[in-house]
DNA sequence: GCTTGACTTCGAGCGCGCTCTAAGCAGCAG
DNA sequence: CTGCTGCTTAGAGCGCGCTCGAAGTCAAGC
């Protein structure tokens, strides 16, 4: 086994964090280029990439933002702002909350168009069961 | 004005056609080369494309598995099967069902993003209160 | 000491879904 | 008849978000 395994301080290497968070080594090291991360993970003498739990949380929290159309240039501002400490958490805020308005109006959209395909649905199905 | 108004028969103009749909006369082009048209809009006698309530009709499922986030390509399978015609329901009924339950899970898990982001802001709020 | 394999950086490449440009023609206003 | 606008086609270009490849380094096992 090649496991690489957490030394007892939470701290992993890049590609357990990958597999523990469902991404690729590749987008891990390319959303910490893109300054998604709030601080690059520690490094071992070698060079090599060490996350503790708190860089995994706030990946985690990343991947929900993505996950729910934020654009990686938002996901970077966000960042920023976490980055620039206290001080910046109305901003925070402000972003945060017009990101979850618009996964509200989304949400409505396709619960929306989900009720026209399941008519569509329905139709065939009477369609097809004679 | 220019409206190229509907002649009585329903028939529009790709640029009336557009702004009713809500795209662009390049995208409506764009889905009628790519096979996501059911049949192509009829055409006056100096070639230009006339979309009648039909064409119109079928655009706007179209828009809705676009937007519920079905790829193109798959969009175009679906018109293909429409285009065939009869005895390619039960096909077509799949294809639908098979995109409805990949809408409930994408639902589902923003759903439940939507309420990770909440507790952020209600963090941030209790915060900033102070 | 050598091999193996996971890591490093940098930069190119790619799939998707449009979006835009260029060059040319049709049809209507004045 | 002259402009002007809006259409036509074909094909190039683009923004996004990774994804992959190349070339090199380092640590551990045999």
């Amino acid at each position: 086994m090649t496991t690489t395994e957490d030394r007892g301080t939470g701290h992993v290497s890049i590609a357990e964090a990958a597999q523990r968070l469902g991404l690729s080594t590749h987008a891990l090291r390319y959303y910490e280029t893109e300054g998604l991360l709030v601080g690059a993970p520690a490094r071992t003498p070698a060079g090599r990439r060490r996350y503790d739990e708190r860089d995994l949380t706030w990946i985690v929290m990343v991947q929900r933002l993505r996950a729910t159309g934020m654009p990686v240039r938002e996901v970077r501002e966000y960042a920023e702002l976490v980055r620039a400490g206290r001080g910046t958490e109305p901003a925070r805020l402000a972003l945060l909350r017009a990101h979850r308005e618009r996964v509200l109006a989304q949400l409505a959209e396709v619960t929306d168009h989900l009720g026209a395909i399941t008519a569509k649905i329905e139709g065939y199905e009477r369609q097809v069961d004679r």
